[in-house]
DNA sequence: TCCTATGTTGTATG
DNA sequence: ACATACAACATAGG
């Protein structure tokens, strides 16, 4: 479920938290989602701080509380965050649940890749301080895609967009749906774009990550059909521009879904 | 039973 | 040192 607007969608879900105490910390002590992270020092540092606000930078969430407590989460590939009134019993797959007066917040994640971690500092920790500019930030520019893609001569385009170190928040259907509108195909290799299928690129970027906030972090529902997105996740799906048949293949160990006939393979160079 | 899954990371190889 | 490829992680559902 999680990329970039549905991990701000998450965020949303615990919002009626925020300025209030924490009394009560539930976990899995030995689940997967805690590597690196103290158990011991979460369950001693988090019964009476107040949440106080919370933000998303790609993937990543971080909940500031009291005291200088940090609390990060990574969603992983089937994470969720669940707010419930009133008390709730921990479920098999709530690794973390904190008790509120008045509801109940729960990270839930069935396949334990989404991550938890917990800082006491004054500053917000280290690891977010190092992320990468955000894709929708001014400084995230064509100049700064061409260097990456200067880096990644040989990558195909799929897996180049999945980097989260160059596009934080950009995950499996959000690159689809890019190169679709870029009308690039994925195999392609970052090296034979030229300089205006760089800025197309870029634009794109920009407007699917827009566009997926705009649709799915804020108002919670599906882009329209306009979009690949709805036509993508199973076989037999038509592209909305050409009406032909998508193609489902593994591209850079990950299913793809593309319009052969609408995205275009670089040109070939002229033999000599 | 076998295959798939909106992610990351450690390891091997070039 | 850097770029690239891929298995591994744990679980549910078709």
């Amino acid at each position: 479920m999680p990329e970039l607007a549905e991990v701000f969608f998450n965020l949303q879900r615990w919002q009626s938290a925020r300025g209030h105490r924490v009394i009560e910390v539930r976990l899995h002590p030995n689940s997967r989602v805690f590597r690196g992270c103290s158990v011991p020092q979460l369950q001693a540092q988090l019964p009476g701080a107040v949440m106080q606000t919370s933000q998303t930078h790609g993937k990543q969430m971080l909940f500031q509380f009291s005291g200088g407590r940090w609390l990060g989460i990574h969603l992983g590939m089937t994470g969720e965050l669940v707010t419930e009134a009133g008390t709730y019993p921990q479920g098999k797959h709530d690794h973390l649940v904190l008790r509120q007066q008045a509801r109940t917040l729960i990270f839930r994640d069935p396949r334990q890749f989404g991550r938890v971690r917990f800082t006491l500092s004054q500053e917000a920790p280290e690891w977010w301080r190092s992320l990468p500019p955000q894709i929708l930030d001014l400084t995230f520019t064509p100049h700064r895609l061409a260097q990456a893609v200067s880096r990644r001569k040989k990558t195909p385009l799929k897996s180049f967009l999945l980097l989260q170190e160059y596009f934080p928040g950009i995950g499996n259907w959000m690159a689809d749906e890019i190169l679709w509108r870029a009308r690039l195909s994925p195999k392609r290799l970052t090296g034979s774009l030229n300089p205006n299928q760089i800025r197309t690129l870029h634009r794109e970027i920009q407007k699917v990550a827009r566009g997926a906030l705009r649709f799915i972090g804020n108002q919670g529902k599906d882009p329209p059909d306009t979009w690949l997105f709805n036509h993508r996740w199973s076989d037999g799906g038509l592209c909305p521009k050409t009406k032909k048949p998508l193609v489902r293949e593994t591209i850079g160990g990950r299913t793809t879904c593309w319009s052969p006939a609408w995205q275009r393979e670089p040109r070939p160079t002229t033999e000599i």
